[in-house]
DNA sequence: CGAAGCATTGAAGTGCGTCAACAATCGTGG
DNA sequence: CCACGATTGTTGACGCACTTCAATGCTTCG
């Protein structure tokens, strides 16, 4: 169940079987919760951090009106808040999309692990940079691409971290996102998330259906987003 | 020189003297650069990272067509990119907005310096969470918040990170950045970005004149804001 | 003093929001 | 297996926040 987690970090470091065994060994205890769940508050005081194991997550910031801006969609092998270990609380709310199985990381255990492997420490502290290169490519979205490059860039996004965690075959990827969701990651509404993704099964790009999506014409679909993975720091990093 | 950045080090944690001189020698050098130089280029292999000692820094996206998006504003004290000591190679631009004094911090000091004191190295793990937190309110701001809004809670941000490093006098704070560039943080056009500006003025929320603003109603500043610094971790924090 | 950048203004256009209704799908219990 | 209410998806009409284009004055600084 942590193979998603490993294949995250083996597309980007080699790590030793020993590594990969005190990695596996973070997991304290995991547990299924069901969707649409408020897993974390911002302000909770933590000293466990959350790998996902299987499912869908969303971090989001609720504003007063009770508009949600969704700051970043996480898969299967992704650390939800794995910058909790540092902050010790949240600025923002960890949810549920669909049912997922976590598990439990308790920050003892990896301050323990980091003092026996700093090199870890220093590959955990990596996938946290790596989250924020995900914020501020998504900062360039919402603060300069359309409706349609937005959409676009998210799914191309997602397909290549679904993929590096074994979760996409071949064009296909599950999809529990309802158009509210969407609209709530793109910073827009409902009604106009539902024409964009019109256009983009228009333009034969993509479907997106029952939970799932498929990827018509990825080469397209790349251009109108105008995506470049480079942020994703998908080769081997030197460490 | 490097004092701002030990302020803003002793807002949120507690500094043995002997952990503030291993701090200062981390700069191995200094720099003086013009404004409008871009410092680092995304891609660029690195192994030292910028302390910036005094001036205004942005970090920028900017899009095949030639827009660009800023993805933080920097002031002295902070870390221009940290994040590339694990990174190792950045996914935008630095560029300076000020005249400016760098520290050069290789990345081998640090490295030597969280061997010695991991405690360290947490704090700084934690400095570069916080810089994602600051993305994630951007976030929200690009995708949920009006223009005047985001405005507003720019200038409150910046207000309150500049008293932390002791560079806000009462009121006032030098800001050099012009209408595009604030355009730019806030992914309008330069011609609303001035139309917003006014608003500001016309409410007697802040004065922006020549290279400084000036508060002139903070409370209402944050009001219109909706501005809760909680996401900027002001409190001491506890490691 | 002149050129280049920066700030400001007006008029017109548009991408996305808002409101409101309805259709399709889903989950649940009878 | 069907009935139902609730959630999700879809559509149309209309409005507005922000953009675009274009012109003009205002600084700043060689």
């Amino acid at each position: 169940m942590i193979s998603a987690h490993l294949k995250k970090l083996r597309q980007r470091f080699e790590l030793s079987a020993a590594e990969e065994q005190e990695i596996e060994g973070l997991v304290a205890d995991s547990r299924q919760v069901d969707p649409d769940q408020t897993i974390v508050r911002a302000g909770d005081k933590l000293d466990v951090s959350l790998l996902l194991l299987d499912g869908w997550l969303v971090r989001h910031k609720d504003m007063p009106g009770g508009e949600r801006q969704i700051t970043e969609v996480h898969v299967s092998g992704d650390f939800a808040d794995l910058h909790g270990y540092t902050l010790k609380k949240l600025d923002h709310d960890v949810s549920s999309l669909s049912e997922c199985t976590i598990g439990i990381v308790p920050h003892a255990r990896l301050r323990s692990l980091f003092e026996r492997n700093p090199r870890l420490g220093k590959l955990y502290w990596f996938l946290t940079n790596m989250d924020a290169a995900i914020h501020r490519e998504q900062i360039l979205s919402l603060g300069r691409r359309s409706a349609i490059e937005r959409m676009a860039h998210l799914f191309c996004e997602l397909y290549v971290r679904l993929e590096v965690a074994g979760c996409a075959t071949g064009d296909r990827f599950a999809f529990p996102l309802t158009q509210r969701e969407l609209s709530e990651c793109l910073g827009l509404t409902v009604v106009h998330a539902n024409r964009t993704l019109q256009e983009l099964r228009r333009r034969q790009l993509v479907e997106v259906g029952s939970r799932e999506v498929r990827i018509i014409d990825r080469a397209g679909l790349e251009a109108v987003a105008e995506f470049d993975p480079e942020y994703l720091y998908l080769d081997k990093q030197p460490i």
